[in-house]
DNA sequence: CCTTGACTTGAAGTCAACTTCAACTTTTAT
DNA sequence: ATAAAAGTTGAAGTTGACTTCAAGTCAAGG
């Protein structure tokens, strides 16, 4: 597949593919300086890269994942970290969604002032602050 | 209470007070120049912007349901949008979790050829690349 | 009163993740 | 063969979210 194709197909800019070569989180076919080709796997990496940034992971900590170098296996105990983090992340995204599904129906005057939304966002956040220093490790 | 208080509390460097301060998405009383002080309430609101954060939002978007402004009312479809990006992002960072746990358990020699894997991941990616474009807006 | 240290400000610097640019080469169509 | 379209490169620019810096101010202790 040609640039184009992959382009059309992932809906990532040429640029982006570029970017991603270049810091090795996919490879391309074929001599340098002439068009790129790229094997159709690479449609399934982009797909894991828009699915690790989903889950909040910087491109770095994806390229350590998809690895496909010389052999070094990857810490398993890395990944499941990054699970567990991942479902801590998704109870507190469950708490957003319901505070803001809670503050679209509501009708008090600010949704500061609501003590429904209060209380659900407190819940939620008791953790979050905490959780901002634990992050990004 | 005082910068220093607001920071041992929160574990927000003052630094990040100040520019959330300037970005309007907390407030501080007294005069300006002299030693900020914060209401209590700064650590709600805090709390909010880091679930904000952790939702994927940006500090503009927060800013937005924050406005504590002029009697301007939040647009209530948004949130509920806001929500549902929410809820579809919980749906895949679910498949991304068990994903990771997967590869975490698994004995394949690389991920990227382990089916089980593969297959987690296609279901999950499916949509991930889709939502790549309409997200953000 | 004076030193010391925490606080203030605006401006500039940093980092990740891209995008845009300028100059140039390769393909494709005629 | 050649013009135009599409691709290539390295370098520089952009944006969001902060951090760091330089210079000055305020407050508490001795």
């Amino acid at each position: 597949m040609d640039i184009t194709e992959v382009v059309k197909l992932s809906g990532i800019p040429a640029s982006t593919l570029r970017y991603y070569e270049k810091s090795g989180l996919i490879a391309s076919l074929g001599p340098r300086g002439v068009r790129r080709r790229f094997a159709p796997s690479v449609l399934d990496q982009l797909a894991l890269i828009a699915l690790g940034q989903l889950a909040g992971l910087s491109l770095t900590e994806i390229r350590s994942m998809l690895s496909p170098g010389g052999g070094v296996t990857i810490d398993r105990t890395l990944l499941a970290n990054k699970a567990d983090d991942i479902d801590a992340t998704i109870r507190q995204l469950k708490a957003v969604s319901r505070g803001l599904r809670h503050a679209a129906a509501c009708s008090a005057p600010s949704h500061a002032e609501c003590p429904t939304f209060q209380e659900l966002l407190r819940s939620a956040a008791s953790g979050a602050l905490a959780r901002r220093k634990t992050l990004g490790g």
